[in-house]
DNA sequence: GTTCTAGAAC
DNA sequence: GTTCTAGAAC
């Protein structure tokens, strides 16, 4: 008889590759100074953060919450334990001391922490702000006073950068932090609120700091994190409007929730669409246009237009070069969804024209197709790159797409000759006879077009 | 995809 | 002084 075989399976070095972990501290929401009960507050918290990892389930955030009184620790570790499913355990931490002093006592670099404060953003409001203004001076209420000129709302974030020569940049790598203004039920304090309402502003608190965080992790300049629309009424009627549009067979396979090993680094810049897919319910209306059970519509994080909108299926589909002739019907859902959105973009401002497509080598995985308008007056649109990638052959319509689809059953492109497009030199796609040299022309040039018409 | 940087070119 | 370019890092 032949001895069984035993295979030893050598791991690929690379699956354990060093990553960069991004870190998030942040103090108990709203149970030091808004006198919210602890277990609640534990359960709300917990539950925000498990939602938030399980979305965003292939990047390698940790996320620590930070308190002097252990009871408060304590508390929040026993919810997790029961609630944390098959998460890691670094992604969430609770660690007593003090959120200044993470990496100098504990070892534990967060380039991102928050900061409760008062709907007047003032310096010192607490101990931890105090601390805080006490370490970065003046200068810092200066900057959220010009970032924030608006009294602050219970429940939103407001991140700002901190100057790279302060002690807290150098030895605590702090680079942000990110305030926000929690609820408050303690009766000696201004405008207390009932518990019904806290627990609905502390999960929205919760909300808004983590997607603060998710921006400031792919790059984004600070802003406020708007999640408030005031116009409740249009937006559930548009919400009615959009469920009678969906079919409600389409399910997301398990599969596409897989770890996606990165191609790149840290943090896996090129996945930043794969949450949209995934949870499209998980964002603010800011960021995510339109979605039913196939497909979601996002406003392109930098638009290069006045108007410019991506139109993703939900299904996992890597890029137009996976498209098959099956996938034609794909392809005119894409479209046939374009033109919708189009229809509505143009019902705000009918001055404007629109071109939808693909480029022919994207940078970001998951297909998208572009909805953009035609003016491409946009303060996102700085080089020569971005140009010609909507202006060049660069940009495929999709109506192209659906011929290649038809004649040759698939879509492969080279892509050298698609990345020296890139580098033409600029033109005009309106009048062909104008040559320009440097972009600040073109953006002026383009100005003038957007005024004639 | 973006930001940041340094150096070159204008 | 301004703008572009290219590369690294995220």
């Amino acid at each position: 008889m032949v001895p069984k075989l035993i295979l030893i399976i050598n791991y690929n070095k690379k699956m354990n590759e060093q990553k960069r972990v991004v870190g998030l501290g942040f103090p108990s929401i709203s149970t030091n100074f808004g006198d919210f009960p602890i277990d609640i507050a534990a359960e709300i918290g917990c539950e925000a953060i498990k939602e938030f990892l399980k979305l965003h389930k292939e990047f390698d955030f940790k996320l620590i919450l930070t308190e002097q009184d252990s009871k408060v620790l304590n508390v929040f570790e026993l919810k997790w334990k029961e609630i944390k499913d098959d998460l890691e355990d670094f992604k969430f931490q609770t660690k007593k001391g003090n959120l200044l002093q993470l990496k100098s006592d504990l070892r534990i670099e967060c380039r991102f922490i928050v900061v409760e404060t008062t709907w007047r953003m003032k310096p010192g409001t607490n101990q931890l702000s105090k601390q805080i203004f006490d370490a970065l001076g003046s200068k810092l209420h200066e900057e959220l006073k010009r970032l924030y000129p608006k009294p602050g709302i219970v429940g939103e974030a407001y991140p700002v950068k901190i100057p790279k020569d302060s002690d807290l940049h150098k030895s605590e790598g702090i680079e942000q932090i990110i305030f926000v203004v929690s609820p408050n039920m303690n009766p000696s304090r201004p405008d207390p609120i009932s518990l019904e309402k806290a627990k609905e502003l502390l999960k929205k608190t919760y909300d808004s700091i983590l997607n603060a965080f998710w921006e400031l992790t792919n790059g984004q300049e600070y802003r406020s994190i708007t999640t408030i629309k005031d116009n409740v009424q249009e937006v559930s009627a548009f919400d009615i409007l959009m469920k009678s549009a969906s079919k409600p067979s389409f399910k997301i396979s398990p599969e596409s929730s897989r770890r996606t090993p990165s191609k790149v680094g840290s943090g896996g810049w090129n996945n930043v669409l794969l949450p949209y897919c995934q949870k499209p319910e998980m964002f603010p209306k800011s960021e995510v246009y339109y979605y039913d059970n196939e497909f979601v519509i996002i406003f392109d994080k930098y638009p290069k237009a006045k108007n410019h909108l991506l139109v993703i299926p939900r299904k996992q589909i890597d890029n137009i070069g996976e498209l098959k002739k099956q996938n034609l019907e794909l392809v005119r859902a894409l479209k046939e969804k374009g033109q919708w959105v189009i229809e509505k973009m143009k019902q705000e401002n009918p001055k404007l024209f629109f071109r939808m497509g693909f480029h022919a080598v994207p940078s970001l995985r998951q297909l998208h197709m572009h909805v953009i308008s035609q003016d491409f007056i946009s303060p996102s649109l700085k080089n020569k790159k971005h140009w010609n990638s909507f202006t060049t052959e660069f940009f495929i319509d999709v109506e192209e797409i659906e011929r290649i689809l038809e004649k040759q059953g698939e879509v492969k492109f080279n892509k050298a000759y698609y990345e020296d497009l890139l580098k033409s030199p600029l033109k005009c796609h309106l009048c062909d006879a104008k040559s320009i040299k440097f972009i600040p022309d073109l953006k002026k040039h383009l100005e003038e077009h957007w005024n004639e018409s």
